[in-house]
DNA sequence: GAGCAATTCTAACGGTCATTAGAATTCCAT
DNA sequence: ATGGAATTCTAATGACCGTTAGAATTGCTC
């Protein structure tokens, strides 16, 4: 999707990039090889090192992409609301880009969120930095939602946010199986955010 | 917890299975070296041969004591309510067991959650059937949860349910910062289950 | 405490890995 | 077409890994 022009080397180093998100979802960091990796690309173990300095490097490339693409999702999906939508609204937009992209460039993003806490320590910090700060565009959202009085207060904002943005993260896991759309999917999560699951008779 | 008494043999496998916990949950699967787990337990590698027959048999074990910690713990919630109580408030007491399982055993379920894509594939198909094994136990009481009538119509039972156990399972993710207990934390997700976030004046 | 079984250690093995240096090849502007 | 730069390949290096066999040690029973 991203820069399909581009000089040639930038065209290799997308390829590479796609064929290690690939392998990383696969097989996490450690077990997957260069090789591998090279395989998947059409070229030689030792010619990855032409684009990237390292393995480190070429995995943090994956993980930034992964976050990014999210991010970029779901800000778009909240573009294409009015301006005057509800801060729940705006978060149901989010969510729905967010879910989309990963599970449609599910290499990427999955390939992220499985392999943070396999990846060598500088590498994890740099990228935990760049996840604080999409989780900061939610933290927003929640929190204009609580001050129009969206969100009653005996809720913890940011736990309520960790807890969907969880759902949301753990689906891939399942996702293939149940044969929702994603936007269906996060129809139930909005729907049951919102209102709940119980039918009105029955709330106290 | 379990097995303090046993025999001698028994209490280093023991030893060695927490060993093993923490530093899978830490490493992942594939860097995480049998030495590393050795030295934790307070052996040389080599000697763990004499408990375990490869690096596999370890960790599944730890596989499975993750899960079905959770499991028992889950139930046993359960256990103490009345015999009376509604389906949702059963949900509720396993998502409490389980949760509170999963953030103070946490090694083993973590190093469970995380390592799930990192082993070989004899080890994960074994294991995947405990797992499926739990979550029937959900279906069920989601399942009875609906025939009483408190589920409204348009929810995908188990869409709902993996959404939920998503959130739950991802929440060792986040959950040291939160600085809300285990107990706490389940209000807050059973809350927004059962009625949603918002103020009863504005739900539609 | 002698003797046997249970447990642990030592020292190696073959294999795979990331990485590198330099040779070989391809690509492109002139 | 040719020169030089860009890109890829080849082959090797050292490190670490899981696993094993057999020696050494420990613990227990009589």
């Amino acid at each position: 999707m991203a820069n399909v022009s581009g000089s040639k080397s930038d065209r290799t180093r997308e390829r590479i990039l796609h064929a290690a998100a690939k392998e990383f979802r696969g097989s996490g960091y450690a077990s997957t090889s260069l090789r591998q990796i090279a395989d998947n690309a059409g070229m030689q173990a030792g010619s990855l090192y032409y684009h990237f300095e390292n393995k480190d490097e070429l995995v943090e490339a994956v993980l930034d992409q992964g976050v990014l693409g999210a991010q970029q999702a779901a800000m778009a999906a909240i573009e294409e609301l009015d301006d005057s939508a509800s801060p729940l609204a705006k978060i149901g937009a989010a969510f729905r880009g967010h879910l989309t992209y990963t599970l449609e460039e599910a290499d990427f993003a999955v390939a992220t969120l499985r392999m943070l806490h396999q990846v060598p320590d500088a590498v994890r910090v740099r990228h935990l930095r760049k996840q604080r700060a999409y989780g900061r565009f939610y933290a927003k959202l929640f929190t204009q939602a609580k001050q129009q009085g969206l969100i009653r207060d005996e809720f913890h904002l940011s736990a309520l946010r960790m807890l969907l943005l969880g759902a949301l993260n753990w689906s891939p896991e399942w996702y293939d199986a149940s044969g929702l759309s994603p936007e269906e999917l996060v129809r139930q999560l909005t729907a049951m955010m919102e209102s709940g699951v119980m039918p009105p008779s029955k709330r106290r």
